[in-house]
Parts: C-alpha cells; structure tokens; sequence
DNA sequence: AGGTCTATGTCGTTT
DNA sequence: AAACGACGTAGACCT
C-alpha cells in the first residue's frame, strides 16, 4: 500500500530520527531544504547554499538535485552507506563509499519538507530499440549487411576485444561488422579499426581467402567518421532503428 | 523563503490543479505514486506499475525514479514541454519535446503525495581535478610531460579534431599530447592516434623537425591500451589527479 | 542544428 | 576487482 510519512518543517532533530528511521527501514527518502554540499573522491567539488532536493535510496544511492538539468548537481552511486547527524544544530548527511573512496556531506541549513516512502516497485523497464536488437535483426536476415553476407560468429572475441559480428561475404572474404544504434563519430570507426586490425594480425587471412573487411552498420555517419572510413578501406550500411 | 505546499494523496482532479499551477509557476514539482511509463523517441520503453517519484523541473527536465539506481528508469532532458491531464479518471502526466521527436508518458493509479517547491538556488557548482585543470597544471608547468618540453598551442584545431596540447620537445620535434582525467582504455590511444595521423598530414614534419610524437597524460592505462601505444609508437607519462 | 569530446559519467557483462 | 563497451547517455563548447 505504499505508506508515505512527511514532516513539514521540522526540527533538524526530529528531521534526523525521521532519516535514521527512513534509512533502517529501506524507504525510499526525499528531503527538501536549502543546503550546502560536499564533495570528494574521484574528484572534488564544492556548492554553495541553495533550495535542492535530495533522494536517499534504499540501495544506497544519494542525489542531489537542483531545479535544472536531468543529471543531478552532486550524487552517490548505489552501494554508498548514508548516515545522518545534527551537529552545530543542523542536519547533515553523509553518503560515504570505498573503493573508490568517496563521500558526499549535504549540510542543510533548513529542512522544508521529509518524506519517506515505503516503494513497492517489482517491475523491470523494457527497452526496445537497442544495438543488441540491431544485432538480432541482422542473426535472422544477414541480407540487411550486403546480398551473400552470412554470420559466422556473434560477439566473436579477439586480442583487440569482442566483436559485434564476425561474418563471411559472398566471396567468402572474412567481415567484421560493427554495429552503432545511433549516428556514429570518428570513435566508432576506430574501434572497427582495432578490429580488423586483430583479425588480420591473428589469422592469415590476405592469402587465403583475401583482405579483411570492415562494415559499419549505424543509421548515418558524421562528415569526420565518413573520411576515416573511407581512408583504411571501410564500408557504411545505413540501417533504420524502427 | 522557498514556499513548499504539498498534497496528501490527492484525487486526481485535485492533483491535476496542484501540477498545473506548479508548472505555470516554475515551481520544482514532485509526485509520490504508484504509475506506469511509456516512453517513445529515439528508443522506445514500457515499464509496468510501480511505486516511484516522478520530478518535473520548471527546465523542462523530467525524471522518474524507482528506489534503486543512480540514473532515472524514465526520463526527458531540459527543454521539454510538461502537460498534465485525466483521463478515465486518473492522471496523466506527458512530457514531450521535438528535434528529436520524443513523448515521455506517466499514468498513475494512485497519487500518494504531490509537493511544490518555488526553490530559490543562483550557486552554481565548483568542480575540482578535472581534464582542464590538468590542461592548466601542464601550460604552467610543461615539464610535467618532460624535460625540456614546450607548449606551442592549447586545443590546437586540426582536420580530426581539437587535440589537446600542441607543443614541441627538446629537440624541437612536434608533440601531440592527449590528457584524461583517468586511467584510459583503447579509445584514448585512437583518438591520440588521429591526432598525429592529422598532424602528419598536414604539415611537412618528417623531414623538417622529425616525425610527429604523440605522448598520453593520464593516471594510468589498461592493458589493451599499453599495448596500442607501443604498437603506434606513442609513449605514456604518468600523472597524478589531486 | 550538428559535430566532437568530457564525465565524479552510469550500467551491464565478462574475465 | 579490473576491463571493455553500450547508453534514449547528458552536457559543454564550437562552427
């Protein structure tokens, strides 16, 4: 049934119990307030007092967030252990983590608003559209590459890493695919590269059955990405992700 | 003052209101409730009923979180256009923006809690140890990189890209350094990599001065990263972040 | 608006 | 725990 408590204004005391209690009963804790925070680890940064609101997750995540932007100004990943105290009079918590070693010290000047809730959250996101169901459309009709392209290993591994798909052309010319969900930079290219680059190191293909191939499937390519390609000898097939 | 008016488990029609008139007042808009989300542009997702928190932000951001995760289940980015309306008696709330085209849609079954803020925050964050505080340590102190080095240009433009640091070594051969702020992988090296291939290109440097050098600064490598240095020929220099 | 790159990226998967 | 790559990456800066 989701229980929600909510203290409206309240002490930076009885703020500190309701967090404690939040916390030890794996509730989900937004607290609104005027805040100054801390942070340090893999960097470090510092931010000035201002209205925020700051989300405890049970799984140990902490976030900060102002009234702009998607990402939020200061977080914890999940794994952090959140504690809270009233020193000087007012509430401070501290989502702490090691390895590495980071924390982060939300110091609040004022509490607005605390809540907790109870969530009762089982369900998983589905997410279509992604590379990997790029690389299963291609499994089932190879043709999307080139008339004659079949596959011969998915996620085939080399020194350079896996490789999207690893194929054969209708020659039988070894071809490696890389595949990008999305219009592709000069980055994508490279990894191709490194690929290919693998390949050829590691079978002696150039006799046998002829040059390596490297096909890029994505839905477009940058100017930058173009020229790379068409310099070590590449190929594009444009592909829709709908 | 940094008003917060807040509803306990509204209906629906009272809950349409209260987000209304927060959206028209660029207030910071949080809803507690059991919802679905169903989201469509540049991917396409569907998640089933949960207890989450739904924030909207007078930017037009809009994020859904569930009680695990640093990174939101749903999501639009600042700019998008937040509407709310019944529908079979209960609330939708839809954000959606164009370029690109994408509708991020919230059905509760049940509104637990509905607070508004009018937050009051101009402080904006001070980030420390970043790329282009290393860039700065390396301008005032070239040796960093080696003896007898010299910075001749700062994000020098080149037909692949802004490198880094253009600079020049004790015997007056060209230098392209590339800095991260952490341990790099493979990607780092090629983008080094395209770097000194661009500068080869375009500039007569083999016979003149020597060939061009390419010199990675970070805290550390990978091993698949070593090994594409030493097979490019590019050396690696050590650093520290704090 | 598009291109390129940084990020306390985060997140999943595999070694 | 480290490495590697995908991500609806987001965000910044530049053309």
């Amino acid at each position: 049934m989701a229980p929600v408590t909510t203290l409206h204004r309240p002490t930076h005391r009885d703020a500190l119990v309701a967090v404690t209690e939040a916390l030890e009963a794996g509730d989900l804790c937004s607290i609104l307030g005027r805040c100054t925070v801390e942070y340090e680890g893999r960097a470090e940064s510092s931010l000035g007092a201002g209205d925020r609101l700051v989300l405890l997750k049970p799984d140990g995540s902490a976030l900060v967030h102002t009234d702009e932007g998607r990402t939020p100004v200061n977080w914890q990943p999940p794994g952090s252990d959140h504690t809270a105290a009233v020193r000087d009079g007012t509430l401070h918590v501290v989502s702490r983590r090691e390895s590495p070693d980071e924390t982060l010290t939300v110091a609040f000047e004022a509490v607005y608003q605390l809540t907790a809730m109870d969530a009762d959250d089982d369900r998983e996101l589905d997410l279509r559209q992604t590379e990997a169901d790029l690389q299963h459309r291609i499994v089932d009709d190879p043709g999307i590459v080139e008339d004659g392209f079949e596959v011969v290993e998915v996620e085939r591994r080399s020194t350079a890493g896996a490789m999207d798909i690893f194929g054969r052309d209708a020659e039988g010319r070894p071809v490696v695919v890389e595949l990008k969900r999305r219009r592709v930079g000069p980055d994508a290219v490279g990894q191709l590269s490194r690929y290919v680059e693998a390949v050829r190191r590691e079978e002696g293909f150039e006799e046998s059955e002829g040059d390596v191939r490297g096909v890029l499937v994505a839905p477009s390519v940058t100017p930058r990405a173009e020229e790379l390609l068409a310099r070590e000898g590449f190929e594009f097939v444009g592909v829709e992700m709908d």
